[in-house]
DNA sequence: CGGCCGCCTAATGTCGACAATCGACAGGCA
DNA sequence: TGCCTGTCGATTGTCGACATTAGGCGGCCG
């Protein structure tokens, strides 16, 4: 097992995120350090600490000497972010596309299938736990560690977007063709189709979340 | 004019930036807060704060309980850090290509012949200024908040790598030609063809400052 | 003589209090 | 009545001190 060090600062932004993922803080709520501070019975110091971390990473919005609010994100906001992250999976998908064994090809629709199914059965927690297994899986034979810095930053913002309308997204058979579509994509093993793919993937699921 | 909040930890992270680039800040080097707040007469509060922001930049590399210190990139870290903003700002050319008009391109022109006379006069400091000139007026037709965000923020940790090796990169003529590369592509409208020749422009300057 | 163990120092991590600033509200003036 | 202005409360910005920990140094033991 590996060792993680938790300073408090770390402890916070995981709280935080927690807030944001069960829907405890919204869009324009503001993230008072004191009361932060007196709930998790720490002082200011590491909670503002964690708020440089979550503005920076876009989960916080900061105003100067106002204080700290979660974001309201505009629809276009909300497509720019899903289109960068699609520039940054794809390109990153397209650059190992030859470094998928039939094996893990077949793994890929395994996990479309089990989205499918539990789509079927409305269980939306692991259609996200799942689909998170297909993205990591398709960006971890790519090891640029600036690109995946990134990558994996613009994934916590937008997977409480995801979680705040999850179900209301996509139908099982929808979840089933959008996924085995970037399998596909690898497959014939051409490139500009794989990165066309996957950055569709993501332009029309902010689309749609932007819509709403 | 516009008025612009300068908070203590605004200040350092600018002052930091500064070291970086002058080279009074080195690679290795550890970044002490007792040290910083004392000779900047301020606290040691709002240089962690800073610290934050600079960390989330990949200009500080942060050991816990240990310390700050100046990455020490590895070859590929380099080209990684060059190969994702070629991504990123490869689409977000590619994206705006029609919207350049010829006296914008002609400007282009003008920049690029503006850097080449000034490597060859060695005068380094005005070419990486012209040169940032070309690369914002190349992205400033895209509004894509979250990828200009990104796009900014490598800004900044590649211009401190470029910094370390001026003059010893490009010599007049290849900077010319590899900057017009770039506008010959616009004007072809191709989108692929603008899309890999921005990419290439990054990957090889990449390539060129790893190998140093 | 070499390796292990415990102390010590210097750095980070955290705290509670004070200062500065913004936004809201109430009061006065035209 | 409507707008401007001064005050007030709440929240962020900053500070100096204390707690904690990593890593170096010296001594002890085999």
């Amino acid at each position: 097992m590996k060792i993680v060090r938790k300073t408090y600062k770390d402890q916070v932004v995981g709280h935080v995120y927690q807030l944001l993922l069960t829907g405890e803080l919204g869009p324009g709520d503001q993230l008072k350090e004191n009361l932060l501070a007196s709930q998790m019975g720490i002082s200011r110091a590491p909670i503002r600490e964690a708020m440089q971390e979550l503005i920076m990473n876009g989960l916080v919005d900061y105003r100067p000497q106002v204080g700290n609010f979660i974001p309201i994100l505009s629809p276009k906001q909300i497509i720019d972010s899903y289109t960068t992250r699609g520039v940054l999976e794809g390109y990153a998908v397209m650059e190992t596309r030859n470094q998928f064994s039939s094996a893990e090809l077949e793994t890929l629709e395994n996990l479309t299938a089990q989205m499918e199914h539990f789509a079927e059965q409305l269980n939306h927690k692991m259609v996200v736990e799942i689909g998170a297994e297909f993205h990591d899986l398709l960006i971890s034979k790519n090891d640029n560690v600036q690109l995946l810095e990134y990558t994996n930053r613009l994934s916590l913002k937008l997977h409480i977007l995801f979680c705040r309308h999850w179900g209301t997204l996509y139908s099982a058979t929808e979840i089933g063709s959008r996924h085995r579509a970037i399998v596909e994509s690898l497959r014939s093993q051409d490139p500009d189709r794989i990165e066309k793919t996957v950055r569709e993937h993501y332009v029309e699921t902010g689309s749609k979340i932007a819509e709403l």
